[in-house]
DNA sequence: TCGTTGTCCGTACGGGTGTCCGGGTATTCC
DNA sequence: GGAATACCCGGACACCCGTACGGACAACGA
């Protein structure tokens, strides 16, 4: 940090609702716990590999790059970080690996965070919905 | 997109869940317009800023420094990516611009994707809140 | 009028992120 | 046993994103 640039504002403009928004301001840990799962799910593919595990329940790695109609690569690649945060859980069977959500998946993340927004980003926002 | 690499996977271990995935699942575009609103939202700075906003009801920038306790010049970015994409709205009184969420900011995103999610994250069944 | 304050803007830089590409491992069928 | 399949891994590359810094502008107070 540098301390080149003076401490801007010194004086609150508005002290009450400065002390108000402090006091019941997430914390900055908190915030950056928040933003790492929201940042897990705001990449297309992840999150579109989420919507296809809670449709179909469980599907292997070539299904859903199938499913997803996109590179083996980069389903691949989604599923490592979701299996390294331990969004998904995956279970061998012969030479094929199925994926499904993890059992203690937080499913509020899925409900409203994907499914109602995808819905929410379709209709209300006057977006050219064809 | 490369041919090199030979279309892994051609024949599907289980047609029905991928017919029921691709069939309910967001398109592309869908799922990278939900993406681009999550990202909005997935960064510490930014998501404390509404969430200040939201408490405070209006703040000018240098209030919302403090509040946050981050440099200026951090709030001032975040404001000018959230303004941009629409998600906050100033007005200005004299030198001092304040700002406030916009008037068709969007509620289920704040409510259920960032004050639901950070009791979700603080503890795993535990709402101490609003 | 002149200096100060509050905020905006453009640029350059460091770091993180996703994709491409090679090779590697375990399992099944012949 | 050997070949083929389905998947995993790790490095290399380009790209985007957040931050820092300097300058610019408008508005107040003297």
């Amino acid at each position: 940090m540098r301390n080149d640039r003076p401490q801007p504002h010194q004086h609150p403009v508005d002290a009450e609702r400065v002390a108000r928004a402090r006091e019941r301001l997430p914390s900055r840990d908190d915030a950056a716990a928040v933003a790492g799962v929201l940042t897990l799910i705001s990449d297309p593919t992840r999150s579109r590999v989420l919507y296809a595990l809670d449709v179909a329940e469980e599907l292997c790695v070539g299904d859903l790059a199938l499913a997803l109609e996109v590179n083996e690569d980069a389903v691949g690649y989604a599923l490592r970080v979701l299996r390294t945060a331990g969004l998904v859980a995956n279970r061998r069977e012969g030479r094929v690996v199925y994926y499904r959500l993890a059992p203690d998946f937080p499913e509020p993340l899925l409900d409203h965070c994907l499914w109602r927004l995808v819905a929410l980003t379709r209709s209300p926002a006057a977006d050219d919905a064809p």
